[in-house]
DNA sequence: GTCAC
DNA sequence: GGTAATGCGC
DNA sequence: GTGACGGCGCATTACC
């Protein structure tokens, strides 16, 4: 695509040249600019305009090698040289707006030298690659700094010279031993931590990937990180303990989390996080408020734009009118604290036996799985994940039978007192979302429940207890053999030709009792969900001769 | 932004 | 009024 | 240098 978007911009008049419209890293980002060209085109007949808009929204949803895509491009082409020649006639007040809309490129400069045929080696070098290259060199050098230093007293600076990427990979193991050496040597084994500090840190700079819609890769790390100290915090939480100690911090938390020990050492030793400490009092309410259920990047952002800096400012704001807080926040508001807390495996337990009493009770036809972490055996789980199926819905477009199997179904635990219509998220015919609370307990959880088609069942099962890794590399090992693995099943790939490149061809479901037979089809030594777990499945495949070349945890 | 190709 | 687009969570 | 990075169900809003 950069490839079509280029050729947009590129031999354009200057002002374009200068600030183009397109934003950095995102697809759906190009699109939208692209439709805000097309929408400022006051000229363009409305047919052209909705035929266009389709073309640009359909666009990501399809594989480069369809063909579909191919007579779209086309049209595309078309397009773009329409776009092309109206813009040679962009004034500056164009160019305000595009600012006022926060829209830079990343390699403006590139174009012009392009253009202009100026030689790559000097300006364009220069200016260019700065960004990538030796930002990310410098970023990194200083935050591994103390470390190699460490391992290196002597030719630590001449190392430091060398390019980045090379210091990281010949030495990383060697980088995270030192760190937790050096960390060793500054901090005593019976240091009092202060843990809900440490975790409010993972928990932001998780949350400040989201608010910039950078990849979920990265936050997954602060994730794990947080979750290997839940444990630990949930003990000082209940009372249970009254101080953490480093000794413990450091035997929860392996040092393969190199990135939020990283922090955490700052935090440690400076009792403060540059990074979050940094951020501009907007930001810091934007990240306050993303931590509401159904509050997002893009409403965090407008919310702090209307005023908001706290919770409480939500309601008078909403009665204002100056912002729409929906049935979902207003749930997730109240609820807050509830939403973030883990719950314990204990809870887990006596809700699967509840919900499984309840729906047997109702229904002894209905089979129902806790999947997640629970299934896996986890000490704690985020949510309460339940996946139900019943022989009266098998085909998976049949939504009247999903419909009235799932209004049966959560009549049932209403009437069980475990759901309420006041905490209903979401009520569709093959999901439902709320909170549900135990009878007696005082904490409301998160819950979802989905509407497995009868033959999905064990896909679902499979595919919804994770972990992330594990399906990907299950996906993947489909996809080498011309199949497509999802949470429906296993079937057939669509080829180029096809109308929709996504899924596999219906009819060519392989239909399987359980998940044991999906590991087999595929050729995997079978795993039980506990051994699900990176940690456990990954030397087990290794020994077994699994090719493990595109799994990447760091 | 970052990785594999 | 109906449909398309968007935001969100998982 | 270039493209992939999950795709889908649901609620809500934007748009005609």
């Amino acid at each position: 695509m950069h490839a079509y978007l280029r050729r947009l911009c590129a031999p354009s008049p200057v002002p374009i040249r200068l600030l183009s419209p397109f934003p950095r890293s995102s697809h759906r980002g190009y699109f939208s600019s692209v439709r805000l060209l097309e929408e400022m085109r006051a000229d363009a007949p409305v047919k052209i305009k909705i035929a266009y808009r389709r073309i640009i929204t359909s666009l990501p949803r399809l594989s480069l090698k369809s063909r579909t895509k191919a007579s779209l491009l086309a049209e595309w082409d078309l397009e773009v040289a329409r776009v092309r020649a109206w813009s040679a006639r962009v004034d500056s007040s164009l160019l305000e707006r595009w600012t006022a809309k926060k829209m830079c490129l990343p390699s403006v400069t590139a174009f012009a030298v392009e253009q202009e045929g100026a030689p790559k080696s000097t300006t364009a070098r220069q200016e260019s690659t700065p960004s990538k290259g030796a930002g990310v060199a410098t970023a990194l050098t200083t935050r591994l700094q103390g470390e190699v230093d460490h391992l290196h007293p002597s030719n630590s600076r001449q190392r430091l010279l060398q390019p980045s990427k090379r210091l990281f990979s010949t030495s990383h193991s060697n980088i995270i031993e030192g760190r937790k050496q050096a960390l060793t040597e500054r901090i005593a084994a019976d240091a009092v931590v202060d843990l809900q500090q440490v975790m409010a840190d993972l928990r932001d700079l998780e949350l400040l990937e989201k608010l910039h819609k950078t990849t979920v890769k990265a936050a997954a790390g602060f994730k794990d990180a947080s979750r290997c100290l839940y444990p630990l915090w949930h003990d000082v939480d209940q009372g249970k303990k009254s101080k953490v100690t480093f000794a413990e911090l450091q035997e929860a938390l392996p040092p393969i989390y190199s990135v939020p020990w990283t922090h955490i050492a700052e935090r440690l030793t400076s009792g403060t996080n540059s990074k979050l400490s940094t951020l501009s009092e907007k930001d810091k309410a934007a990240l306050l408020l993303l931590r509401v259920y159904n509050i997002g990047s893009s409403r965090s952002e407008a919310f702090v734009a209307a005023g908001a800096r706290t919770l409480e400012d939500l309601e008078p704001l909403a009665r204002r009118k100056k912002i729409s807080l929906v049935r979902a926040h207003k749930i997730g508001l109240r609820h807050f604290d509830d939403i973030e807390r883990l719950i314990p495996r204990s809870e887990m337990m006596a809700f699967d036996a509840a919900l499984r009493g309840a729906l047997r009770k109702a229904d002894p036809l209905l089979e129902c799985e806790l999947l997640g972490s629970f299934r896996r055996q986890a000490s704690f789980s985020s949510d309460v994940d339940l996946v139900v199926r019943h022989k009266s819905f098998v085909n998976k477009d049949d939504e009247e039978a999903a419909a009235s199997l799932m209004r049966r179904i959560v009549e049932v635990l209403e009437g069980e007192n475990l759901l309420d219509d006041e905490n209903r998220l979401m009520f569709g015919p093959k999901k439902y979302a709320g909170l549900a609370r135990l009878p007696g307990n005082k904490h409301y959880r998160r819950i979802d429940i989905r509407l497995a088609p009868y033959h999905s069942y064990p896909y679902l099962l499979l595919g919804c207890s994770g972990d992330a890794l594990l399906m990907k590399l299950l996906r993947h090992a489909a996809k080498k053999r011309g199949l497509c693995l999802n949470e429906y099943g296993l079937g057939e790939k669509y080829t180029a030709d096809d109308q929709n490149p996504n899924g596999f061809k219906p009819g060519t479901l392989r239909v399987v009792k359980d998940e044991r037979e999906i590991f087999d089809l595929l050729g995997f030594p079978y795993l039980t969900p506990k051994e699900r777990d990176y940690a456990v499945w990954r030397p087990r495949y290794e020994r077994a001769g699994v090719d493990l070349s595109h799994v990447h945890k760091l």
